[in-house]
RNA sequence: GCGCCCGUAGCUCAACUGGAUAGAGCGUCUGGCUUCGGACCAGAAGGUUGCGGGUUCAAGUCCUGCCGAGCGCACCA
């Protein structure tokens, strides 16, 4: 338990003993401001019930709460405040962070669960596009923060590569001499990317073209046509080459990527079984869940051509995944908001089916969309942003501002950066927020942005080189020489960091790390201006050296939920 | 039409899940490198939190009615 939370826990049970009645550690609150204290309890509800006026209310307790050196009550109108001496609090949390070094801020709220994260979801065939970039991003940096709360995570990724999409490319691609062949994978993609708009058009256009599209898909299900077996898996592994590029670049792998091909055998025998027990029944030719009488939609599981659709290969997925790893605590299925329905209605067909291995054991983390601020995006027409195009306009931009400072900067270090800038870009906001994408705005290089955050860090590694043997001198760090009201405002912020994962954790919402880091990193700025570190006498620097690599360790760990790494200049 | 989500500064977003004076960045304007890194910092302008009602000590946050946007409404994934 971080020290933070113990304070908490500490102020909590005295003022329970106090009023002979249980008060909650959570209830205390940050003061907007340092005079009126650290922590404050609002007591109104407390007032009412006992029928007092707030504020004599909050004066008479302070005059009970037990005089201890450290912690202080103090009554603010209708708040109890709390005033935690400076010393102790940096003295503690510089030491704590000290110790726990990269596991600073962790805790074991998690222990002994082994949740599986499903996330990517790219579809082979197709492109990876913005949307996708959104969903890896957030998946992986879930993953770390419940890494962080000490459960046990498998990463997974379910890949779409069967289906009328594919199918629409095949028809195009199948008439290309194998002699054609692209050899790089961008240009493989791409070509994959003109066959699929090609069949799309005429499977809009030209009924011939339907038609036998329709055959091709019936031929990829079954997989008895050598031809058309062999140009898909081709493609497919075309397609995954080129995602695995992706995942590496933005350092996020999996322990196992399912395929939805490899669900079209096993989930005949799960959707016969529902079928049987009732919870599916037959519906012009289809086999569907109707919903309805459970407050959902009807969806289709098997249509009428007696192809599984994607909810009902979902089933066998289902399956897979609570059993391939043994026994799973919580499945989150990281997929974007417009398969709400989707998620509710198969998620009960589960639950109907096998309720010990499913119920209350699913959750779909249903993140907002992302769209261009500008136009609509569309595969069909052609019009995607692609994940790795912006990764690599970002990485032009920082190579423009390198060369206006005249500085140079090696391409590992660059990749790094523009790495942090599209993520620190997508995670920043809350993941329930739609996300209107523009290529300029969106990826800062300054102000509340990644490379910001960078900059900061590499400006305190600077300092550090300067020293020699700065790590040393922590230890008989004299505290009180932290007198400045930036610097306890600092401590303090590192303080709460371990609140701020679990915040993180309850929604499952990174960007409440992104907000926490930049805040620190603009409080550090502010005290770098103003506050000489080496030129101070001998004790004052070495106390402000070991704040400094507080933070900077914080701002690495925070860094590092996100899934950012630090370069140490730039 | 029904269901879900949303509406906060010119733009993109915060507001610790009902608490104290609604805050940041971008953009605009002003100032700061002879000082530990100017991808920085300080300051200014910018708000009837879409509109109306309600709940209570307290509402951007909760309930309700409008207005507006997005997503989803069975044989795609």
């Amino acid at each position: 338990m971080s020290f933070w939370i113990k304070i908490k826990n500490g102020i909590a049970a005295n003022l329970s003993k106090i009023l002979n009645k249980e008060v909650f550690a959570k209830e205390l609150v940050l003061t907007p401001n340092q005079e009126m204290g650290d922590l404050g309890w609002p007591i109104f509800a407390l007032a009412k019930e006992l029928g007092r006026n707030p504020a004599e209310l909050a004066k008479e307790i302070a005059k009970k709460y037990p005089t201890e050196n450290n912690i202080k009550a103090k009554a603010t109108g209708p708040y109890l405040n709390f005033v935690i001496n400076k010393k102790y609090l940096a003295k503690n949390i510089i030491k704590e962070i000290e110790e726990q070094k990269e596991k600073y801020g962790h805790n074991e709220n998690l222990k002994n669960k082994k949740i599986m994260v499903e996330f990517a979801h790219p579809n082979p065939f197709k492109s990876f596009h913005i949307g996708h970039l959104r969903n890896i991003l957030l998946g992986e940096s879930i993953v770390r923060v419940l890494e962080a709360q000490g459960a046990k995570v498998i990463r997974t990724n379910y890949q779409g590569d069967i289906g009328m999409h594919i199918a629409k490319c095949l028809w195009s691609f199948q008439k290309i001499d194998s002699k054609d062949y692209p050899t790089t994978t961008d240009l493989k993609v791409a070509l994959l990317g003109k066959c699929y708009a090609e069949g799309s058009q005429a499977f809009e256009n030209i009924p011939e073209a339907q038609a036998e599209i329709k055959e091709i898909n019936k031929k990829i299900y079954s997989g008895e046509d050598e031809k058309i077996k062999n140009l898909w898996t081709l493609g497919k592994n075309w397609s995954l080459e080129k995602f695995h590029e992706i995942y590496q670049r933005v350092y996020s792998h999996f322990d196992c990527e399912y395929m939805e091909s490899e669900m079209i055998t096993d989930c005949r025998e799960y959707i016969k079984q529902a079928e049987v027990k009732g919870i599916l029944e037959k519906s012009d030719g289809a086999i569907v869940f109707k919903g309805e009488k459970h407050g959902l939609e009807t969806r289709v599981f098997l249509n009428s051509e007696g192809l599984p659709t994607y909810e009902g290969k979902e089933l066998a997925l289902a399956y897979r995944e609570f059993s391939d790893f043994g026994k799973i605590d919580l499945c989150i299925h990281n997929v974007a908001v417009e398969q709400k329905s989707f998620f509710a209605a198969t998620f009960k067909v589960e639950e109907l089916l096998d309720e010990k291995r499913f119920k209350g054991k699913q959750y779909h983390n249903a993140y907002e969309f992302v769209g261009l601020k500008k136009g609509k995006m569309s595969s069909r027409l052609g019009n995607v942003i692609l994940g790795n195009d912006i990764l690599n306009e970002a990485k032009e931009n920082i190579k423009k501002i390198i060369a206006e400072k005249n500085n140079s900067l090696g391409d590992d270090k660059i990749e790094i950066i523009a790495v942090a800038a599209v993520k620190y870009a997508f995670l920043k906001i809350s993941a329930f927020k739609y996300l209107a994408f523009d290529m300029e705005e969106s990826i800062n290089l300054s102000g509340n942005s990644g490379p910001y955050i960078l900059y900061t860090y590499a400006r305190i590694q600077s300092i550090f080189k300067k020293i020699i043997n700065h790590k040393t001198l922590i230890i008989n760090t004299d505290f009180e020489k932290l007198s400045d009201t930036r610097e306890f405002s600092l401590i303090k912020k590192l303080a709460i960091y371990s609140e701020i994962i679990e915040a993180a954790t309850k929604n499952y919402d990174p960007s409440e790390i992104a907000k926490y880091i930049y805040e620190l990193a603009q409080m550090l700025n502010d005290y770098y201006h103003a506050i000489p570190i080496l030129q101070a006498d001998e004790e004052t620097k070495n106390a402000r050296l070991a704040l400094l690599n507080s933070i900077s360790q914080v701002i690495k760990n925070g860094l590092g939920l996100l899934g950012i790494e630090v370069v140490e200049e730039m």
